[in-house]
DNA sequence: AGTTTCGGCGCC
DNA sequence: AAAGGGCGCCGAAACT
């Protein structure tokens, strides 16, 4: 039998704790007992703990090896509803919900702390705040109405309770980490860049590629410094607006080449380098904070130490413990099998309805066997390509996959006009004009006063303003990302109650891709877990539909021959 | 001297 | 060939 119990933490140590009946209202007394982790598992009869925050919890429960079912994260709810209801930016603390919800003064949310390398003090020390539990029980009880007002309740309902399991997944990823050896990195670290010098200074190779460089323009000539670089390459006679790569790779120049050389290995080394190194592996483990929902589309972030931007080559140091396995599982073709379950098109459906290479299918249909091709289009479609071979491939994806397109269309008008945009589970873009604080902290582009009523009431290609048609790719990306990430929760949640009855370890998500550190003999349930995992976050994300969500796994001991 | 922005690139 | 979405991170440059 399904039961709720709330909690919260008290002033002077102990908890909090009352039962919830099936209505959300507390159905016996609220007990204080001292000790938190005692509280929880003394009462295993519970599959949902409603409380404030999982980031201030969960790690206290982990530490005692205390694992819950599910849980409901009130603060996640508030965003997410405050979100929903057009209410972007306003603080989400329970302090904050309660004031609004009693008529006090609204106290700002306390400032995002950022991790700290090697102390980790954020992981460990969670904030504690003391709400008394008829106090958080309130805002659940208008949290629940607030559910059950908005336009799509039962989605609504699991994506709060989605992202709550994000967080419990989060938490628990923070604890394990994920398993790196140092000395293997160090080796890679050496073979590319070869020997560091005394005094912390550039290793062999970067120097000698500087030299390279400094050689071809026949002066000193700091590879480093994009300034630099652009008027070295002026003084040879070189047009050159910028140093990114692809605009240097179409120069005919001697210096290119060494250059090019030089800004790989360099950001491998400033970013993922020895120092790098010395401040996030620990005891075998890299422990990158993931904040779960730390992104307006849902996705989640890392705070500390670039975890989901780990270089292919760097991988190598990622190695499973001795007679453990890492099973690395990649969703093949997402974005658009989302786009597919989102927008119903029934021939982007049935492409998706196959295990296959979706962009070979899509090429077959609209593209004559162009794979290539297919998937800019498609890329296009979703990320709002304006421009080149792109917009002649929309086109052509646009006959054959109408309601596909028509689907980021809408939402792409709706992002320039400043309407809301949501995602399939409620999710909701932030809008940009009129908007509450916040909108420019999630790098959400504004209307320039000037052109604010240059905009015609009807949408025009071409006729909106810079900054809305910024928006409008952002609402039309925002719909499938999103969409893409709601899905994602869904099947974290199904594979962390499977690794529940095993040894198995979540370590690692990003985006399409989990990982997880297994004994060698779980591996093959665990491949197993995520297939089955994925069909079931797609048929309770998007319900009935013929899409499927195939993943390529791989069981490996190092993550790098995973691909 | 300390803080913010920029350029560039890593990942999806 | 050139370009569209989301992030984090670093050093340098540009500020206060």
């Amino acid at each position: 039998m399904a039961e709720r119990c709330a909690l919260a933490v008290a002033e002077g140590g102990g908890v909090e704790v009352a039962a919830l009946g099936a209505d959300g209202l507390p159905a016996g007394p609220v007990r204080r007992e001292p000790d938190l982790a005692a509280a929880v598992r003394s009462r295993p009869e519970v599959t949902r703990w409603v409380w404030r925050s999982t980031a201030e919890i969960a790690p206290r429960l982990l530490a005692t090896g205390v694992r819950v079912e599910r849980c409901y994260d009130m603060e996640a709810a508030e965003t997410l509803l405050l979100g929903h209801e057009g209410r972007y930016g306003e603080p989400h603390s329970a302090a904050a919900a309660l004031a609004r919800l009693r008529g006090g003064p609204v106290p700002p949310d306390p400032p995002q702390r950022s991790a700290e390398p090697g102390a980790q003090s954020s992981l460990f020390e969670p904030e504690t705040v003391h709400l008394p539990l008829s106090d958080l029980l309130a805002v659940y009880a208008e949290q629940q109405r607030r559910h059950d007002r908005s336009a799509q309740p039962e989605r609504l309902r699991l994506l709060t309770a989605a992202e709550s399991a994000g967080m419990l997944v989060a938490a628990e990823m923070n604890r394990a980490g994920l398993p790196w050896r140092a000395d293997v990195h160090r080796e890679v670290l050496h073979d590319l860049l070869g020997e560091r010098y005394a005094g912390g200074g550039e290793p062999r190779r970067l120097a000698e590629l500087a030299e390279e460089v400094s050689a071809a323009f026949g002066r000193r000539v700091r590879p480093d410094l994009p300034a630099d670089v652009v008027k070295a390459f002026g003084q040879a006679g070189v047009k050159v607006r910028s140093t990114r790569r692809w605009e240097l790779e179409s120069l005919d120049h001697p210096a290119v080449k060494p250059l090019i050389e030089y800004k790989k290995l360099y950001r491998i080394w400033v970013a993922h380098g020895w120092s790098w190194l010395q401040d996030w592996v620990r005891d075998g483990r890299f422990r990158p904070e993931f904040l779960a929902g730390g992104t307006v589309t849902g996705r989640w972030v890392t705070n500390g130490g670039g975890g989901l931007q780990i270089p292919k080559v760097i991988r190598r140091a990622v190695v499973a413990d001795p007679g453990w396995r890492l099973v690395v599982a990649d969703a093949d073709q997402m974005e658009p099998r989302v786009l597919a379950a989102i927008s119903r098109d029934p021939g982007l459906m049935e492409v998706a309805g196959r295990e296959s290479d979706l962009y070979q299918s899509v090429s077959d249909r609209a593209f004559s066997g162009d794979r290539a091709k297919a998937k800019l289009a498609v890329l296009g479609a979703v990320y709002g390509q304006t421009s080149g071979d792109g917009l002649k491939n929309l086109a052509a994806l646009r006959r054959r996959f109408p309601r596909a397109v028509a689907y980021v269309d809408d939402a792409a008008r709706a992002g320039e006009e400043g309407r809301l945009v949501r995602t399939w589970l409620g999710r909701t873009c932030p809008p940009a004009a009129g908007a509450a604080d916040g909108t420019e902290e999630a790098g959400l582009p504004q209307d320039d006063p000037a052109d604010a009523g240059d905009r015609p009431q009807e949408w025009v290609p071409g006729y909106a303003s810079t900054n809305a048609r910024a928006r409008g790719r952002f609402a039309r990306n925002f719909v499938v990302q999103g969409s893409a990430a709601d899905w994602a929760l869904l099947l974290l949640a199904a594979l962390r109650r499977t690794c529940a009855d095993m040894a198995a370890e979540l370590v690692f998500f990003q985006h399409d891709e989990v990982i997880v550190h297994c004994p060698e003999e779980e591996a093959e349930t665990v491949v197993a877990a995520i297939r089955d995992a994925a069909e079931l976050a797609g048929r309770l994300t998007f319900g009935t539909t013929p899409v499927r969500f195939p993943f390529t796994t791989a069981v490996v001991e190092c993550y790098a021959d995973a691909k």
